[in-house]
DNA sequence: TCTATCATGTAACCAGTTACATGATTTT
DNA sequence: AAAATCATGTAACTGGTTACATGATAGA
C-alpha cells in the first residue's frame, strides 16, 4: 500500500531536501550532493539528476526560477521548491522513516541459491567476504571518527552509525554460518555434499 | 572492479540456478520461483522473467532445447543451460558471496535527510517503525519454525535467518537512535532544532 | 600554446515494469 | 453456461545509465 510517488527515485528526495535550503541550478545540485558525502546514501550519477531534475518540473514540485549566465559559461537554470514540493518532501521523508521496506540486497539472493556450491567452497568464500566486511567498518568508523573531530554534530552521520551496525551483524551472522558448516556435530558438511550432488531435490521446500 | 555481467538481473542468477537441476520452460521457472519462496529473496514480476530468459540466451548461458506442447495449451519452449552458463552460475555465486556489494537502502537515504525534520516527529516516526521491524522479525521466526518443523534442513533457510538477524540489529540501532534525541543529557533535541530553522548550516559537513 | 581536466548539458540506448491479449480450466 | 481465475506470452512505455558533445579553465 505504499504510496505511488509521482517521482520514485530517491536521488529526487535529495535535489528536494537541497532545494528547501535554497534555490539552485542542476550543476550546484550535483556538486552539493558530492561533496557532502550524500552520495554514499543515496546511489548518484549525473545523467540521472537531470532526469530527475526533470520529472520534478513535470510534476510541479519545483519550479524553473530563472536563467542565470555567469561569464562564458552555458545557461544555467534556476530551480526552486514549490509547496507542493514541499509537502511531497516531508511526506515522502516521514513515509521512509515510519514504514520499513522489502528490500533485496544481493547477499540475500546468494544465500538463498548458496546450496548449489560445494560446502567447503563456501567456507572459504564467507571467510575472504568477512576480511573485506573488516576493512570496511573499519573505512566507515575512520570516516565517522574523523568527521567528529572536525566538530560536525553526530546527528549528520547517524546513517553512517546504521551503516556500521548493520556491518557488524553481517559479521557475526557470517562467523556463525560458516562455524555451523564446519561443526562435525550438527554436521552441515555432509548432507550438504548429498544436496550438492542430487539435482532433483535441491529445491523442495517453503510451498506456504 | 566488480566484473561486468553480460545478464545483471538477480532474478537471472535463480534461473541458471534452476536450470543447472533440469530444463524447464519459462512458465515453469516462475512457478518453481514464486512456490518455492524465492521470490523473497529475488525481486520476481512475471515481465521481467521472460526479458532475462532472452538475455540469457542471446549470451549464451541458456539454449532453447525444444518446443514442446501439452493438450491445446500453447507451445512452450524448454531451455537448457549450457556449459558457460553454469561457468556463469558459478563464477557468479562466488562473487556475490565473497564481495560485499555497496547497496543503498532506503532506511539510509531518509536517515541521511532526517534533520529535515523536526525531532519530537522523527521520535514518533521511529516508534512506529519499531512496531513494524517488531511484526517483521515475529513473521520471519514464524516462517523459520514452520518451515524447520517440517523437516526443511536448515541450509535453506539461511537468508530468512540472515534478513532476520538483520532486523534485529536495525531494531536496536532504532532504538538507541530513540534514546540519543530523547536524552536531555546530550541533548540532541535542542540543538537539532536549530538546524533545523536555519536554512544555510543544515547540510555542511564532510568534505574529505 | 597545447593538453588535460572541469563544467554543463543532451541524446541514444537498454533494462525493467505495466498493461494487454487470449485460450483453458474451474467455480457458481 | 457465465464468470472468474489460471496459464502463457507479447508489446508498449518509462526510467535510468552510458556515451557523446562542447566551451572554459588551468597546468606544463
Amino acid at each position: 500500500m505504499a504510496k505511488r510517488r509521482k517521482v520514485g527515485n530517491l536521488l529526487a528526495l535529495a535535489v528536494l531536501s537541497y532545494l528547501s535550503q535554497q534555490p539552485m541550478h542542476p550543476y550546484q545540485l550535483s556538486r552539493t550532493l558530492r561533496d557532502h558525502g550524500d552520495a554514499r546514501s543515496i546511489k548518484f550519477n549525473h545523467g540521472s539528476l537531470y532526469m530527475v531534475v526533470q520529472q520534478l518540473a513535470r510534476a510541479g514540485f519545483i519550479v524553473e526560477q530563472e536563467t542565470s549566465r555567469a561569464g562564458q559559461r552555458p545557461e544555467r537554470t534556476v530551480y526552486a521548491l514549490t509547496d507542493a514540493g514541499r509537502r511531497e518532501l516531508d511526506d515522502w521523508l516521514r513515509e521512509l522513516i515510519e514504514v520499513p521496506e522489502h528490500e533485496y540486497p544481493h547477499f540475500v539472493a546468494a544465500l538463498s541459491l548458496i546450496a548449489a556450491l560445494p560446502p567447503d567452497e563456501v567456507v572459504e568464500l564467507l571467510g575472504r567476504r568477512l576480511e573485506r566486511l573488516t576493512a570496511q567498518r573499519a573505512e566507515i568508523r575512520g570516516l565517522i571518527d574523523g568527521t567528529l573531530a572536525q566538530g560536525v554534530h553526530p546527528l549528520f552521520l547517524v546513517e553512517e552509525e546504521y551503516r556500521l551496525t548493520l556491518l557488524e551483524a553481517e559479521s557475526s551472522f557470517v562467523q556463525r554460518l560458516i562455524g555451523q558448516i564446519n561443526d562435525p556435530e550438527t554436521g552441515w558438511g555432509r548432507q550438504w555434499s548429498q544436496f550438492h550432488g542430487d539435482p532433483a531435490d535441491t529445491h523442495e521446500r517453503k510451498q506456504s
